[in-house]
RNA sequence: CGCGGGAUAGAGCAGUUGGUAGCUCGUCGGGCUCAUAACCCGGAGGUCGGGGGUUCAAGUCCCUCUCCCGCAACCA
């Protein structure tokens, strides 16, 4: 008979940057699911990689001038690159997939032509504003001040060709898929989808995919000048690194479909609608499971590069272990929602869980054997009822960490573990073993409690390897070895340990840490880590265009008094300013600022203001004009102060 | 009225189909001494965001309000 087969994979990482604790959280997870599996006894195949292609890559590879691949290699396979945190992680993965393999790149070129050929990829117009003098096109969003945000030029409407993937068709059967099965989990997340995407107004909009903006990607083989969109590039990962339309891989039959695709919710849209649509198209089997997990905020915030507070799993697991860390991230937080990452609670945990629970449970248990029997137990024995409970939630325990494994709940699971350990610790303060071994008379009955407590451990260990896989080693090698005894097979039954066990007790397993040292140490850490380089300052380069002398004087630039000032509601960055300009009559500006100003800190303040712009309407609000900023970079982030003047200036006067 | 998620002890969180409100940390008191100053027991601390409703019974279902967080939009 086959045995049983597991697929289940990550998402393929996008190498612009460094990875942080969030990619860490996820692939860790997807380790711990895929050991899980192989502890079963199934045949998984665990795949991850990168997704190396798109524009913001060519754009960072042009600003490190290098070629786009000399780009992602340093970030894919050099040094603390992202093969190196998994290899670092203990990431068991069967295979790594990078979407500039070849392999990958000619399948999607087929996977391309194949919908293009059955009619679901189509040639259309895609719309958008188009900078001649560089040959791009911009959305609407990405215009700065309505012009080019490369060059600075005037833009133009205007509609190029473009690839379509007829998502519309398939609306029907995806909504179905989302709503009547169990296909997106958790199920919280499927109103999201529905709603937004499918039954919104205009329903289920047909995908753009394919790009002439930018040359770094899968080139359309039949249409030079078009690249396929990164996310059909992307997604297909899945399956050429099985061998779909190539033949570097042969296992498609063997593993599709997926079982799962873990995925970061940022993502869900795209595993959760279009993926399930592309397979349509093509006919294939879907995959089973795609689980959108949550995010790791840092003290409450989202993690980002802009806010200073990446925290980098190098750091962490170089200082506190590896298995510390993995089963940190799966511990704390439930798997499908947000969880917030504190240095506070990573070091209680480890200090809680790992070592005063596990680890001193392990190191107290083997210190008696050895203490009171030379590190081998004798066979006789004593039971008593005061075993029955402990023994009975032992031998129990596997079958409750299967449900909530296959739930993918690793919180639920782990504890449910630990239930175990902090019922062995109590065991073995109602049974005093130190009383019982004062005594010659009662040799079998403290044999007996101390078998009790190893087999526990060893069904604890077993179940925990998935998660800490190098600490369970060293745990079994505590136990003797017990190459036959640490299986699935024999976690639900008691007495594999042989009778006779000798156990050492080695070092300590998880060493307690100095929470309050610790904490501050940790902190200069990763401030170190997050802020490496002086910033930098950096300017706009001059202008090399001139601009004549009546054209520059038609701007009406006029000081204004900020009358008041205030946040526009559910607006991250809009501050609504209602300004004296000198008519008499209040002026509404809008500006994008509040990243760097409180509103109440510019009231009465004299700025400067461009009048005579067309007013445009902003989160429904009409802005009639522009307040004068002065913008720089400092460490590649964006600053920006908004140009005060005296305050003698009177309103109205005009600039020139 | 764009969509979604959330509000439970000082902090961080669990609470499946409605049936005595739990866990970890912290705190106070006690016990033990095998162990990584660890382990075990007990106490205090909650009108489960506010208001209304359904029910014999609501943290759990329905309505409504307030506040937080995402997504989307916007960012002249």
């Amino acid at each position: 008979m086959d045995k049983k087969r597991f697929y289940i994979t990550t998402p393929i990482y996008y190498p612009s940057a460094k990875l942080h604790i969030g990619h860490a959280y996820c692939t860790v997870a997807t380790d711990a699911m895929a050991r899980y599996k192989r502890l079963q006894g199934c045949e998984v195949m665990f795949l991850t990689g990168t997704d190396e292609h798109g524009q913001k890559i060519e754009n960072k590879a042009k600003e490190a001038g290098v070629t786009p691949q000399q780009f992602v290699d340093d970030i894919v396979e050099g040094e603390r690159g992202v093969q190196d945190l998994w290899r670092l992680m203990n990431i068991s993965h069967d295979r790594f997939i990078r979407t500039t393999d070849g392999y990958h790149v000619a399948a999607i070129q087929r996977i391309f032509r194949k919908m293009y050929e059955n009619g679901d990829i189509y040639k259309g117009k895609y719309e958008g504003w188009y900078c001649t003098p560089d040959e791009s096109f911009w959305t609407e969003s990405q215009l700065v001040n309505g012009r080019c945000p490369d060059c600075g030029r005037e833009v133009v409407r205007a509609s190029e060709e473009a690839y379509f993937f007829r998502a519309s068709k398939y609306a029907d059967r995806v909504r179905h898929l989302l709503t009547d099965t169990d296909f997106l989990q958790p199920a919280s997340r499927v109103n999201e989808m529905v709603n937004n995407f499918i039954d919104c107004e205009g329903g289920l909009q047909d995908l753009c995919v394919s790009r002439t903006s930018f040359t770094w990607g899968v080139p359309v083989d039949f249409d030079p000048g078009h690249v396929v969109y990164v996310w059909l590039d992307a997604l297909f990962n899945y399956m050429t690194a099985l061998g779909y339309e190539n033949n570097a891989h042969d296992d498609l039959n063997k593993f599709w479909p997926a079982d799962v695709h873990f995925v970061g919710k940022e993502i869900v849209r795209f595993h959760a609608i279009y993926w399930p649509a592309f397979l349509m198209s093509l006919d294939l089997p879907l995959p089973k499971h795609v689980y959108g997990h949550g995010w790791l905020l840092f003290n409450g915030g989202k993690m980002g590069k802009s806010f200073g507070n990446v925290v980098d799993p190098y750091v962490l697991a170089e200082r506190y272990g590896v298995d510390t860390l993995r089963f940190f991230l799966l511990r704390t937080f439930p798997f499908g929602s947000d969880g917030s990452f504190s240095n506070e609670l990573l070091i209680n945990t480890i200090n809680v869980d790992l070592a005063n629970d596990l680890g001193n449970l392990v190191s107290r248990t083997t210190a008696m054997v050895e203490k009171y029997f030379g590190g081998t137990l004798p066979v006789s024995r004593q039971d008593s009822d005061a075993d029955g409970e402990l023994k009975a939630m032992a031998v129990s325990l596997r079958d409750r960490y299967e449900a909530e494994m296959e739930h993918f709940q690793f919180q639920n699971a782990l504890s449910e573990i630990f239930r175990v350990i902090d019922r062995a610790n109590k065991y073995i303060d109602e049974n005093e073993p130190w009383k019982l071994a004062k005594d010659e008379a009662n040799k079998a009955r403290l044999a007996t409690v101390m078998y009790t407590l190893l087999e526990t451990v060893r069904i604890c260990a077993t179940l925990l390897t998935p998660f800490i896989p190098e600490s369970c080693e060293k745990i079994f090698a505590s136990l003797g070895g017990c190459e036959d005894c640490r299986g699935w097979d024999e976690a639900n039954v008691w007495g594999a340990l042989r009778p006779d066990v000798t156990v050492s007790k080695g070092e300590a397993l998880f060493p307690r840490i100095d929470a309050a040292k610790e904490l501050a140490e940790l902190e200069k850490l990763l401030a170190a880590a997050n802020a490496p380089a002086a910033p930098a300052v950096e300017v706009e380069p001059p202008a090399e265009e001139s601009v004549d002398f009546d054209t520059f004087c038609r701007s009406d630039m006029r000081a204004v008094k900020i009358k008041n000032c205030v946040a526009v509601k559910k607006s991250e960055k809009l501050l609504q300013f209602t300004l004296d300009d000198g008519t008499g009559t209040d002026r509404t500006i809008l500006s994008g600022i509040h990243k760097y100003y409180e509103p109440e800190d510019l009231i009465g303040k004299t700025a400067v203001a461009i009048v005579n712009l067309p007013p445009r309407k902003m989160m429904g609000i009409e802005s009639c004009g522009m307040l004068l900023s002065a913008v720089h970079k400092e460490g590649g982030e964006e600053k920006l102060h908004l140009m005060l003047v005296d305050d003698s200036i009177p309103a109205g006067a005009k600039l020139c």
